[in-house]
RNA sequence: GAGCCUGUAGCUCAACGGCAGAGCGCCACACUGUGGAUGUGGAUGUUGUGGGUUCGAAACCCAUCAGGCUCCCCA
């Protein structure tokens, strides 16, 4: 290789078998999404920047976002997430939408951040989100969704769990403990970032902020009561439905679960495989009020929750649950015996495509082993040949790479035959 | 944006200042009408890139690019 331009930072450059996964997880999105009746959808890969900076993060919009001037000097984002633009798009016409509506999407996203382990600059990630209802019972169908999407890709409860909390008995629990609402911004961030902190410097960092150390006990017992959810209406709402919705397994309450979004306001919940050995969420989401006021639409309350490629990727991988990669989508080789024969393989191999096969027909006569070795890597099932002495009864030998079995028959008669073995 | 670690054959890695190697893969032949297995032989590198130190650099130093792990943020 002379001079190679690399690909730039953080992209993704999907070979043939990345792409299988790639579309693995599109199709198991996909039938979870379906399976409770979600449209898909989706908006504009490139925005203007002023979509984000009412309602995203300051850090998403300042520093994450892929920003450029197009020819016009208009200032444009990649898009780095869905939310304002399905914020936009059902306020555009809220009027006519059916509600309650039920939308997912799965697209590419942009992010400009350190790329490392589950994390890139280009990712695709899977939206799914119901607005018009409000109701813990509507929270746990979104879980439900998340969770048949796990349930079909083989993870099982000991591999993957998703951790539910909510923000508003959160809020109340903070009040108890005399923690003023304008800290609870930090709390949440204090919280956050328990698991990655020693304790020590977790306390210390807790003091920092202003907060008791009275204050510091209540919030440590607190946030290692898993019973807490049991004092919350909507929480046992929620784990009733879920039970209903046969997925209570895959659920559990951890008080320890904040999310730095700001537009959350309810139920709030994030999905991670058990072992740890990659510490970011699999997918998260939670219950947001009034997201389209910001963009002229009447409030409305939604839940939704999103699933990035990369990790859910990486742990299909690293469990074996990735299906395995089939090279070659054609199953049958027609191999070309010689020049003169040549054209009569491609004679056989359209008449097997017509029969509904999907045929491939070595591109030109080379010797007949590196044929059948072509085959074998591509992991195809059945070879067929014609030689002299095939052509000249109107026949063709097949034969079956798995068992090494050969039948030689009239070409008529090789798609039935084929059609046995596959 | 900050700190630390790593870049050697297609892949996984060794050599750690003194002739750049192994395994797997690849190619050829045994097998000129048939894959996987086995055997025999073969090819492969500006040691990420650019400078510097040295008699001598894959190794040491600087820069740069790429990747990884933290922090930050988050799908």
């Amino acid at each position: 290789m002379k001079k190679v331009i690399a690909p730039v930072k953080g992209t993704r450059e999907f070979y043939p078998e990345q792409m299988a996964l790639r579309n693995f997880i599109y199709e198991k999105v996909r039938s979870a999404s379906e399976a409770f009746g979600y449209q898909e959808w989706d908006a504009p890969f490139i925005e203007s920047i002023e979509l984000y900076a009412a309602k995203s993060g300051e850090e998403l919009v300042k520093k994450q976002s892929f920003t450029f001037q197009d020819r016009g000097g208009d200032l444009v984002t990649l898009r780095p997430e869905l939310t304002p633009s399905l914020a936009r798009m059902v306020a555009a016409r809220q009027g006519e939408l059916t509600f309650p509506l039920r939308w997912w999407s799965f697209g590419p996203f942009w992010r400009y951040e350190q790329p490392q382990k589950g994390r890139t600059r280009e990712f695709f990630q899977w939206n799914v989100d119901m607005l018009g209802v409000n109701s813990p019972e509507a929270d746990a169908e979104l879980i439900a969704v998340g969770v048949t999407f796990l349930r079909s890709v083989g993870l099982s409860p000991k591999q993957a769990l998703v951790y539910v909390n909510n923000r508003r008995l959160m809020d109340s629990e903070f009040d108890a403990l005399g923690i003023a609402p304008e800290k609870r911004l930090d709390v949440s961030t204090l919280v956050d970032r328990r698991a990655k902190m020693e304790p020590a410097s977790w306390e210390a960092y807790a003091l920092e902020l202003g907060i008791t150390s009275s204050q510091l006990e209540g919030l440590k017992a607190l946030l290692g009561n898993y019973d807490l959810w049991k004092k919350n209406d909507e929480l046992i709402r929620l784990f009733a439905a879920l039970e209903a919705l046969g997925v209570r397994e895959y659920v559990t309450f951890d008080p320890n679960i904040m999310r730095g979004l700001l537009y959350y306001t309810g139920t709030v919940f994030e999905a991670f495989e058990t072992s740890g050995s990659l510490r970011r969420a699999v997918f998260g989401g939670g219950r947001y009020d009034n997201l389209l006021a910001d963009v002229g639409g009447q409030s409305l309350s939604g839940v939704g929750f999103a699933m990035g490629d990369v990790v859910i990727g990486i742990i299909l991988q690293e469990l074996g649950l990735a299906p395995a990669f089939e090279p070659s989508p054609a199953q049958v080789l027609v191999t070309v015996f010689d020049e003169k024969l040549w054209l009569e393989s491609y004679k056989l191999g359209a008449k097997l495509r017509n029969a509904g096969l999907n045929v491939m027909v070595f591109p030109e006569p080379v010797k007949l082993p590196k044929q059948f070795k072509f085959a074998d890597k591509m992991k195809m099932k059945v070879v067929v040949t014609i030689g002299p002495e095939e052509a000249e009864k109107g026949m063709a030998a097949v034969k079956n790479l798995s068992n090494g079995e050969q039948v030689i028959v009239r070409c008529e008669a090789v798609a039935d035959i084929i059609q046995n073995i596959l």
